[in-house]
DNA sequence: GACAACATACCAACCAGTCGGTATGTTTGG
DNA sequence: CCAAACATACCGACTGGTTGGTATGTTGTC
């Protein structure tokens, strides 16, 4: 049964919004271009948000979900030490940088730098949705931190901020190069960085 | 002497150009906005630029122009280790990083994010600022690591370019929580990435 | 007087948002 | 049970302000 995978109207809308902001940019991105896309009409648009800005928070929304859900069933969780499941997850992170720029680079990262002065609700949205993933990764950061670097002066939060930061940053570089091989090479440095800070402790615990 | 510090037409456009675009993005930066700022007319502005596009190459190369000689006059030079000398070069990025985003925030790595498609033009002009910038601290990484962690498998190359990226991804976290603290806070954790780095030695030789 | 450096007036295309309308449910009163 | 009343989902032509770009006029300077 369950025939009909039958994507809502309200859905296609949001998907085509994704990828065709990924590529443009949420400003060039045309209303008209959105409703092509999707195969609907500017009406059925306009039924569903009041205006561009009130669908662009729904896709930071929707993108926050989308993203959740993919992350959350990702196989990184499976590893018993937290410190692996962090480092999971950075391997994860650089296992689908594949393809061109728009196709694995972020909506909301890309959304925020670029309307973040011109609006407010968007960018809470793009921000609730950066920070809220980055406190994901805050549970297994502070158990690898308490197993491995007990003493660092970080706070987990502060380093799956930074993971968010480095990841978004190798994204400008892969968008100026044109290669998912720049985003990759920036992103094993945050690798390599989190190998270096639960490592200190194996030889003495750093302090001065 | 040197009584007229007479700015330029095109510097002035460039000027305005430089502080609208940082604060609103290239696309929704218009051509009357930019005259406005700079107190010219549009015909003046056609008179210097064949089209906004060919502004914007001529903006980036522009910004290249002024931050190479803001960076090149920086005091961080001064110091005779290499090792200090890149770390400088940090402390000195975290050091101005105040005011809103728009005030500390990169020209370029806002441009290239938004155009990378739209403009090649535009994009090479911006990908060669980053990529020269980050050229500019290889020497010094170079020097840092044959004193410090010669035996590492990372490039000077690679990681001058990481450097660009945690600054850029530390930009957009800024824009999102609208606060300089959160660049710096970024930025704290690449500088102890390359302590990190550049400490190793001092132990052992990282192998295995 | 010729040419660069502007200024002013104007245009045509583009595009977010509107609006009158249709078609297909869903609810409710008798 | 049925029909009126209402609601939801959607269509697509139209509009009016915006904006990149142009065409032409004016001024200063070598």
């Amino acid at each position: 049964m369950n025939e009909k995978p039958k994507i809502s109207t309200r859905d296609k809308i949001l998907n085509s919004a994704l990828m065709l902001v990924r590529q443009k940019g949420f400003g060039a991105t045309r209303i008209d271009d959105i409703c092509a896309e999707a195969g609907v009409t500017k009406g059925a648009f306009f039924h569903h948000f009041k205006d561009k800005e009130a669908m662009g928070v729904a896709a930071a929304n929707y993108w926050s979900a989308v993203t959740g859900g993919f992350f959350a069933a990702a196989p990184y969780h499976l590893h018993d030490d937290p410190m692996d499941r962090f480092l999971g997850y950075i391997d994860f992170r650089i296992a689908i940088l594949q393809g061109k720029p728009a196709d694995f680079t972020c909506f909301v990262g890309t959304t925020v730098q670029e309307i973040h002065e011109a609006s407010a609700a968007i960018k809470q949205a793009c921000a609730d949705s950066i920070f809220n993933h980055a406190e994901t990764l805050v549970p297994d950061i502070a158990a690898a931190k308490a197993l491995y670097a007990l003493e660092a002066n970080f706070s987990p939060e502060s380093l799956a901020q930074f993971t968010q930061a480095a990841l978004q940053g190798a994204f400008i570089l892969a968008k100026a190069t044109g290669k998912a091989e720049t985003a990759i090479e920036m992103a094993q440095h945050l690798r390599r960085y989190v190998e270096l800070l639960f490592a200190s402790n194996e030889h003495e615990s750093t302090q001065h």
